[in-house]
DNA sequence: GCGTAGTGCTACGATAAATGTAGCAAAGGA
DNA sequence: TCCTTTGCTACATTTATCGTAGCACTACGC
């Protein structure tokens, strides 16, 4: 990882062009990125709270997925504690809302053979680390 | 809370929930699934001109990224050769194609310190709470 | 004062994921 | 035949994330 505070090269990670769009994919493309957006959908959540709706994720990258948001501005610390969203990530957040209805419709709608069966049954496959 | 365990959902990752929200959140939060998206939006690409678009990325997690939205119905290996999007595919770039108007304005008229160039910890230093 | 509990946040080793380079077999085209 | 391009993979190195623990600070109650 780049020594987290001086390279002034930290562009993010896979965008290089800078162009607007490369940028946001990239950081809407880190883990937890997405999910804390939708988890601050409806009201600020503190930072334990926010870890607990993002199934316990780790700390650390929770902490530096919410740097990068606030440095986005999508993000904020409110006054009385906890996250919220700004009104710019209250906007992206519409953007993403519409995915909870087509993830619905998604896997309503059996589209393949992976990723849901598998011969697997049900339950979770143990997710070893 | 329903607990929803049924055989359409398999682990992706960090959601270990079920939800098909989760999963899909999940699942476009891993490097390059956004951006194979965006590329692939207007017509299909070989698998090396997608990784040409996508900055060189390398080959072995655009292929592994590849499979993962081909195994979620998204994209396909198209007859002539070359990848592209489902109709389901589709459906989903156009949840992803607003971000680009988003990005422009966000860029444009961005409150914080850009993602790029800049570090963080020099120019923001205290962050009292 | 003292203790307890809640915040935001960080250290650090271990593990999973991504990178970069190289290469493969198959399907054409010249 | 040689040459190119296709989708795809091996492998070692680097990077990102995980999991646990703990810090400093603040706000309470006693």
């Amino acid at each position: 990882m780049a020594k987290q505070a001086d390279s002034k090269t930290r562009s993010v990670r896979g965008s290089r062009t800078g162009r607007p769009i490369m940028v946001l994919l990239d950081l809407l493309g880190r883990r937890w990125s997405l999910r804390i957006l939708w988890e601050l959908r409806d009201e600020p959540l503190t930072s334990r709270a926010l870890r607990t709706a993002c199934d316990d994720a780790s700390p650390t990258v929770l902490q530096a997925r919410l740097t990068e948001l606030r440095e986005a501005g999508f993000v904020e610390l409110e006054e009385g504690g906890g996250y919220g969203l700004t009104p710019l990530g209250r906007d992206l957040c519409e953007m993403v809302m519409p995915l909870h209805r087509f993830a619905e419709r998604w896997q309503g709608s059996s589209p393949s053979p992976r990723l849901q069966g598998e011969g697997r049954g049900k339950g979770e496959p143990p997710r070893r680390r």
